[in-house]
RNA sequence: CGCGGGGUAGAGCAGUUGGCAGCUCGUCGGGCUCAUAACCCGAAGGUCACAAGUUCAAGUCUUGUUCCCGCAA
């Protein structure tokens, strides 16, 4: 029975773990990013890999830098893993902790490598508007998501698919993809990527902020690509607003780009972009919680 | 104790200096109409988040509790 050390922080790691344990798999230890303050009053909450370690018994360490740790890399040797597996840990492994497993070192990661290497990888494949994403399974090198590929399995790309239902639909199959592999860990021969690689950067919050000299399609793209966090939003009257869900009208109307071409109980808000009009359907306006747009705007005006 | 906003009819909101609980939409009944999500008339629907306090009088002022939300991280 191989011994496996893993390695995540949010539950799209969660769910990897989770498939390793009811599969029988022996997790020696866990190890998590440091629990920091979050939320309304900034109280310290456990990452959930962490709770679910903790739940299942599973060892868990959470330190606060990897690289030149003498006293973590130790404890990794002494455990003496034939497999690390890491899935969105949020740290990058130096060389000498890949090189300790006598197995291989796995990273599940959430496209089809070599595209959108980095840290969000979900979100952009939808702001781009791409039809499929998948998850890839690899053998970690020092380098950001550019390890041999081991397996990957293609995920189709709903329309109007959220980033968050698609992270979900990963989640899962990376947790499933992780024991294909590792049922047939010592047979696999791993593939190069290419050289084709396309990279997909942190998400920043300002991105987020909508510019109507987009395409609609291109502004509901990112909408959808950021619900339910960070969240699109438009900034008028020097209110800011909270944009989760859009639709797309094909045809233009006689106002300029950014303006409304209706906001009112009846016909909701409708914004002229460069190309095509973008329906608002669901609205959150500051201290306010999400609403449909007919409600919103049956009490408030924008 | 990181900063801030909020809880009032099914939904969204207003409510002034403390003085009869309101608006828009929806719902129900009726009318008009070839017809309708349109228009006209009418009705139902409230423990004003919870608790205590101040007051002749609290949705409104004070304190506590609780739930929701924005920022920040």
């Amino acid at each position: 029975m191989y011994k496996i050390i893993f390695m995540g922080t949010p539950d799209f790691s969660v769910s990897a773990l989770e498939e390793m344990y009811n599969n029988g798999y022996n997790v020696v230890l866990a190890v998590s990013q440091p629990d920091k303050p979050s939320g309304r009053d900034l109280k310290i909450k456990p990452t959930p890999v962490k709770q679910y370690a903790l739940a299942h018994n599973i060892e868990i360490l959470q330190p606060e830098k990897i690289k030149n740790n003498i006293e973590f890399f130790n404890k990794l040797k002494e455990l003496d893993p034939d497999i690390i597996v890491t899935a969105a840990y949020g740290k990058i492994l130096p060389q000498e902790i890949l090189s300790l497993p006598k197995i291989a070192c796995l990273n599940i990661h959430a496209s089809l490598l070599p595209k959108y290497r980095g840290a969000a990888p979900i979100q952009w494949s939808i702001i781009n508007g791409d039809k499929t994403t998948g998850v890839t399974i690899m053998k970690m090198d020092v380098g950001m998501d550019t390890g041999d590929i081991i397996l990957q399995k293609e995920v189709a790309i709903e329309d109007n698919e959220t980033y968050g239902i698609l992270y979900e639909k990963l989640k899962i199959i990376g947790g499933k993809l992780l024991i294909d592999v590792l049922k047939n860990i010592e047979n696999i021969s791993p593939v190069k990527q290419g050289d084709n690689y396309t990279m997909a950067p942190m998400i920043e919050k300002s991105l987020g902020l909508i510019d109507f000299n987009n395409p609609a399609l291109y502004i509901h793209n990112l909408v959808r690509a950021l619900n339910p966090t960070p969240g699109a939003y438009f900034v008028y009257d020097n209110k800011t607003y909270k944009v989760w869900e859009t639709s797309i009208i094909q045809s233009n109307s006689d106002k300029k780009v950014g303006e409304f071409v209706f906001s009112d109980a009846k016909n909701g808000l409708q914004i002229q972009t460069s190309e095509g009009i973008l329906n608002i359907k669901v609205i959150q306006a500051t201290n306010s919680k999400r609403m449909n747009i007919l409600d919103y705007l049956r009490g408030n005006k924008i």
